[in-house]
DNA sequence: CAAACATATGAACATATATTCATATGTACA
DNA sequence: TGTACATATGAATATATGTTCATATGTTTG
């Protein structure tokens, strides 16, 4: 069977998005952080070297995407990586692209 | 640790990149056909309804970037997966994404 | 309750990216 | 050797995406 169902098209469609996610070099930093320990927004602002507001948007696509979570903990809101499997695809990526 | 060190930012610089090759539509199609298959362009343009224009550039760029390796036959030119790690990732994240 | 702090969000802009169209390159075969 | 077939490639265009700026929302504390 060479051609592509529509279901597989629809998992494939989902996987291309979930994999352009991770494609960007601001949001990868992020999840690297996050992979190690839990953040508040201005902190990984300061750790990646970019604007709260950069953060901050990258964060919401994150979240859309079921990458990261949160919690408020007083004025701060503190962000993880939603589940191991994210961390497992991140570390694996990492691995590939350090052999090549 | 917070901060991000100059190795791995290039690290995560081809990460991102590498995720973000992942990350197309075309790209990720192509990627599940030759999982599966070898193929050459014109049955690969077929196969995920796309101009051979179009598959012609997005394989160029799978190529640049170390994911599929082709071979000539006669007039055809044969492209499949460069190794079996791109075909793990690309599982990994199906799966992932199947269980959102 | 006002001021300070932390984060989120919308609009505008700049840049990156994918597709198309036209055409070049390379191969086979009559 | 010329014609058909298969693929690659450059330029142009349209669209997607990331960042910035300004400002809104939500929380704490004096």
């Amino acid at each position: 069977m060479d051609n592509i169902n529509h279901d597989d098209d629809y998992l494939l469609q989902k996987a291309a998005m979930f994999f352009s996610v991770l494609g960007d070099t601001g949001r990868i930093k992020i999840i690297k952080i996050l992979s190690e320990e839990e953040m508040c927004v201005s902190d990984l602002a300061e750790a990646i070297e970019a604007s709260q507001s950069a953060v901050s948007h990258q964060l919401s696509i994150l979240k859309q995407n079921d990458i990261v979570k949160y919690r408020r903990e007083g004025k701060n809101i503190i962000y993880s990586l939603d589940d191991d499997h994210v961390q497992d695809i991140f570390k694996i990526g990492l691995e590939h692209v350090k052999h090549k």
